[in-house]
DNA sequence: TTAAAATCAGTAATCGTTACTGTTTTATTA
DNA sequence: TAATAAAACAGTAACGATTACTGATTTTAA
């Protein structure tokens, strides 16, 4: 299966691009609809899962039963509002320690971990005051 | 709406209450129909969240699509084996810093955090030898 | 024992996602 | 440039986990 070029995984792509915030695939059809009206929502999960799989973009589960897409392929954490949902990128370091910790009592191989901060966001502080 | 006894969700809990290994709703269900042949998978969903929400079991989610339960509500750690799915406990530490260190780098509030180790379990790790 | 409210079984609906199908694009080779 | 094979497409149907609905049954307290 060789890979062929498609304007409409370019156009995807570009979109998420221009994004920081983790948008799903919902939205990822919304938006490249301005340039591609008649793109099928099927064709976006398709490219999206495609792009993630070849280390291109980013498939982000923050257990809210909704997968979101990062451009930003480096590793970080993230944190979720549990308020409105938004997910935002936290500039801190990797805990790599982490990894290590764990193995230390488990018969096995520990090979990452998956974390995402969850509270409030500064926004949804500000309505609730 | 207070709160009346009933039998199914007994059957639940007590269920819950001999497993380590988190089960699902779908496991659950075919368990507890020992007891209740005709208890309806709807009830099985109505009372693990309605004991979630209780706080008298814990809600697991681990990135696979499915929900699973845990009798022990205590935080702990998991590990989650990318081969066969399974889920189990970890001993470790809480690392309560975490929470700390995520903070320090953003506006908002950060409440906690959600963190599962993935890899390769013991008995997986025999089959491919 | 009665009556109101919670819970139930059974089933339909929802939601995010994936799979199918016949058509269109892309890339290659002539 | 034209012909061809394969990849990708649009549109739609199917899927799996979960939730919502409905009329019947249990529970609890008076």
């Amino acid at each position: 299966m060789n890979l062929k070029h498609s304007r409409q995984r370019d156009s995807i792509k570009a979109f998420l691009s221009t994004r920081k915030d983790h948008p799903t695939a919902e939205i990822v059809y919304t938006n490249v609809r301005q340039s591609f009206p008649n793109i099928s929502l099927g064709t976006v999960y398709r490219n999206l899962t495609l792009l993630a799989d070849l280390g291109e973009i980013a498939r982000l589960r923050v257990g809210d039963g909704v997968d979101r897409f990062d451009y930003d392929t480096s590793p970080h954490y993230h944190f979720v509002c549990s308020e409105c949902g938004r997910v935002m990128d936290l500039e801190m370091p990797l805990m790599e320690h982490l990894t290590e910790a764990a193995g230390k009592s488990f018969e096995g191989k520990i090979e990452g971990h998956v974390t995402y901060f969850y509270g409030h966001c500064n926004k949804c502080i500000q309505k609730i005051i």
